[in-house]
DNA sequence: ATGACATAACATTTATGA
């Protein structure tokens, strides 16, 4: 018997995001991840490498697995990366318009996926409010909000944000006070993207409770929860209707040689809300087809 | 104590992270 959280139910599509903090070093933790929750859409950050190497690593591994992938790496910093196994449409690279610093840095790819657009990101850190740094997130994250404007209307901002969306979700707001990730025009440009629509989808479904998706490695963080929620999913209008979970799978960040944020885990209903009525999955389906045969409504 | 821990490469030191 399989354990509930091992499955992803028939009939749903489970989009996840993850910083791994190098795909090289989190080799160990990642593979058993995806087979423990199954996921068909991947949101990877600070994949920490170039796309040849990165395809030379895990190219064999994720194609066994069903996923066809899209990269975008560098050598040493910054990396995203999008996994599907629902399809992997119209692939983009890069921010259109977004600065950078002062190249382009590997910050976002993003695709079409199972007819959703797929973005993952990986904002830029701030460093110091007023610094360069912190001008180029904001920069970076104004063109963001345009091109997600312009974008197709069924759309999940999935990555790494480096912005708290709200003093509840860091674990001293006095601590953070006069630093990057909590700053007044970092949530301005967060609420800026929202304003478009957009659902912060873990905070709808748990809006009281204590949920952080980072900790820093230093000092016993984790395990004393100081930690700080900066990693989101945020659906769109026509996408959040359709969610059914919405998590964070803290347990990822515990034992050997985790990373230090952990996966932040949404399903989806496979069709529009108000398109179906409750999911049932068929006796015996083989899992691999995702298309569901429904009742026709008379 | 602008560190603690972890990661990378132009690596025995420095830059970056949040």
């Amino acid at each position: 018997m399989r354990a509930l959280d091992a499955v992803t139910t028939v009939g749903c599509v489970r989009v996840v995001t993850w910083n791994v903090n190098s795909v090289k070093q989190r080799v160990p933790r990642l593979l058993p991840w995806l087979d423990q929750r199954k996921p068909d859409v991947v949101c990877l950050q600070e994949t920490k490498l170039a796309d040849d190497a990165f395809t030379a690593l895990l190219g064999d591994a994720l194609g066994e697995r069903g996923y066809e992938f899209a990269l975008f790496g560098e050598t040493q910093w910054n990396g995203v990366a999008l996994l599907s196994r629902v399809g992997l449409d119209d692939i983009a690279v890069g921010v259109a318009g977004a600065p950078g610093f002062p190249h382009i840095e590997a910050r976002a790819v993003a695709a079409t996926c199972g007819g959703v657009r797929v973005h993952s990101l990986y904002v830029p850190n701030g460093r110091e409010p007023e610094s360069d740094h912190y001008k180029y997130k904001l920069e970076w994250l104004a063109s963001l909000r345009d091109v997600l404007e312009a974008g197709p209307a069924d759309a999940l901002v999935c990555g790494d944000i480096n912005i708290a969306p709200t003093d509840a979700d860091v674990f001293d707001p006095e601590a953070y006070i006069g630093q990057t990730h909590v700053t007044e025009p970092e949530r301005a440009a967060l609420e800026a993207i929202k304003a478009l629509g957009f659902h912060d989808v873990v905070r709808d479904r748990w809006p009281n409770e204590r949920v952080f998706s980072y900790w820093d490695y230093r000092a016993g963080m984790f395990h004393r929860d100081l930690g700080m929620r900066i990693d989101l999913i945020l659906a769109s209008d026509s996408v959040a209707p359709r969610v059914r979970a919405a998590w964070i799978d803290r347990h990822a960040r515990k034992g050997t040689g985790p990373s230090d944020h952990a996966p932040v885990i949404v399903d989806l209903d496979e069709a529009p809300d108000g398109d179906i009525g409750p999911v049932v999955p068929p006796p015996s389906s083989p899992g691999g087809k995702k298309k569901v045969k429904l009742p026709q409504a008379k």
